[in-house]
DNA sequence: TGTTCATGG
DNA sequence: TATCCATGAACA
């Protein structure tokens, strides 16, 4: 074996032997409170389904459907709305066919609908809590870490997955995570990398103008883009629709394009997250900008672009700009390597990974940065298990999502460790991994002691 | 078993 | 080459 494959075999070993570590230990979980708000969700679910089951719109559903009329059935909502409704789908699935998912639902504007949205998250966050309930032995779960099913050399989690758990959905966080514990008398504590992949894919292309977007911390590359995108002559964070736009433009524009996403869907995104669908291109719709109710729509024919279609055009011209000004020595990077892989049949990572087999322009781009920024969390656990070992700490590792870290601590070690993860990662990782070349920041989030994984209120 | 939806990075 | 990687539930 080649003396890099030798490397990567010896990071997965490691890693294993920690991971299982933090397998054992796990999450200690409260059944009780599990217990009485699974109850609680159960009846706000007979109350909203009765109150659904009443309207007109249920009754002309059941007229389709019979005896079999099933108000969970996707199928049957899709087959109603748009074939017996005759509705227009605001969106189509991978399939072609008309969605039924929560952007659509919201999109035909039907008031019994928004019911039906609000229960299936309901249902969710019951999901989520049964699921824990289900996986508890003696009180604790103990969510499984595998490095050996995911292509592109991450990691995943099962039995209960802990790596998806509601975080951006306040409310729907904020149920869940209450029923996550530490060991009693402990603290927990989460590790997370800023912006892990912008990093590792700056090691990779080495693009000067990301770089200088990395290392100078007064720069913003969305609000960069935000005032390009939205016309806008200057860009204030404080402003609350000004942050909306930015995080339209990260998770709309940005970001899809850095994974191979194209200006027709990254238009479409931009809309859904702006909230002015396609047919609605008008005076007075979409997102507010300001109090006196003045619009997205509103701001963009003003400055003369008065249709989809035109949007779609000037994304068009911003996408080419991104790649051909901006960011043209990464779209180098992306063919050169888009090369390699055609000559050699596979894709090598930095930390001695291999892809081999068939892959797309975009798959041999975004792999080898998405398993590298994993491979970086992951040396930082198991430097951070081995330190734990040998200074006989109690402190626990009990988890990681891709680029974060979870530990279960003893409140009197608690200033050490963050001491030693912040070393880990900042200093003693980049000097490990001579290929780093960009400063690497990590954010530390401290829980109560005996608090849970709540943010609100443990 | 495949599709769709919802959750995370 | 037209958004990358997952898990899990419900349905057909």
């Amino acid at each position: 074996m080649s003396n890099k494959l030798m490397q990567a075999y010896q990071l997965l070993h490691e890693g294993i032997l920690a991971l299982s570590k933090a397998e054992e230990v796990g999450f200690r979980v409260d059944l009780d409170y599990i217990n009485t708000t699974v109850d609680k969700l159960d009846n706000d679910l007979i109350q909203l389904e009765k109150s659904f089951k009443e309207t007109k719109f249920y009754k002309h559903w059941c007229h389709s459907f019979g005896r079999q009329v099933n108000m969970n059935s996707d199928t049957q909502l899709r087959y109603f709305l748009y074939h017996v409704k005759r509705l227009k789908p605001p969106k189509l699935t991978e399939n072609g066919e008309g969605s039924t998912d929560e952007y659509s639902l919201k999109a035909l504007n039907i008031p019994e609908l928004n019911q039906l949205v609000k229960i299936r998250k309901l249902k969710k966050i019951k999901d989520y809590l049964e699921r824990f309930k289900r996986e508890a032995v003696d009180g604790i779960i103990h969510p499984i870490f595998n490095l050996h099913l995911v292509k592109t050399y991450r990691s995943s989690s099962s039995n209960p997955n802990l790596q998806n758990v509601p975080s951006k959905d306040a409310f729907a966080s904020d149920i869940c995570r209450k029923a996550l514990y530490p060991r009693k008398g402990h603290m927990l504590m989460e590790m997370d990398f800023k912006s892990i992949e912008v990093s590792i894919g700056v090691c990779y292309h080495k693009d000067p103008e990301m770089i200088k977007y990395l290392k100078n911390p007064k720069s913003d590359m969305h609000a960069d883009v935000s005032k390009e995108i939205f016309l806008l002559d200057k860009f204030d964070k404080s402003i609350s629709s000004h942050s909306i736009l930015r995080k339209a433009t990260k998770n709309g524009f940005v970001f899809p394009q850095f994974y191979g996403d194209y200006y027709k869907n990254c238009t479409k995104i931009l809309c859904e997250w702006i909230k002015l669908p396609q047919s609605k291109w008008q005076r007075g719709e979409g997102m507010e900008l300001d109090t006196k109710s003045f619009t997205i729509a509103d701001h963009l024919i003003s400055k003369g672009i008065n249709s989809y279609f035109l949007f779609e055009k000037h994304i068009e011209k911003i996408e080419r700009n991104f790649w051909e000004n901006r960011f043209s020595v990464y779209r180098e990077w992306k063919e050169r390597n888009w090369n390699l892989y055609l000559k050699r049949g596979y894709i090598e990572f930095y930390t001695g990974f291999r892809c081999n087999g068939p892959m797309s322009f975009n798959d041999v781009n975004n792999y080898p940065i998405q398993g590298t920024s994993f491979h970086c969390l992951l040396w930082v656990f198991i430097q951070m298990d081995k330190i734990i070992t040998e200074n006989h700490l109690d402190t626990r590792l009990i988890g990681q999502i891709h680029d974060s870290i979870i530990l279960d601590v003893r409140p009197e070690e608690k200033d050490y460790i963050k001491k030693v993860l912040r070393e880990l990662s900042c200093e003693r990782l980049p000097s490990h991994w001579d290929w780093i070349i960009v400063p690497l920041d990590v954010e530390i989030q401290e829980f109560p002691i005996d608090g849970s994984w709540s943010v609100k209120n443990s």
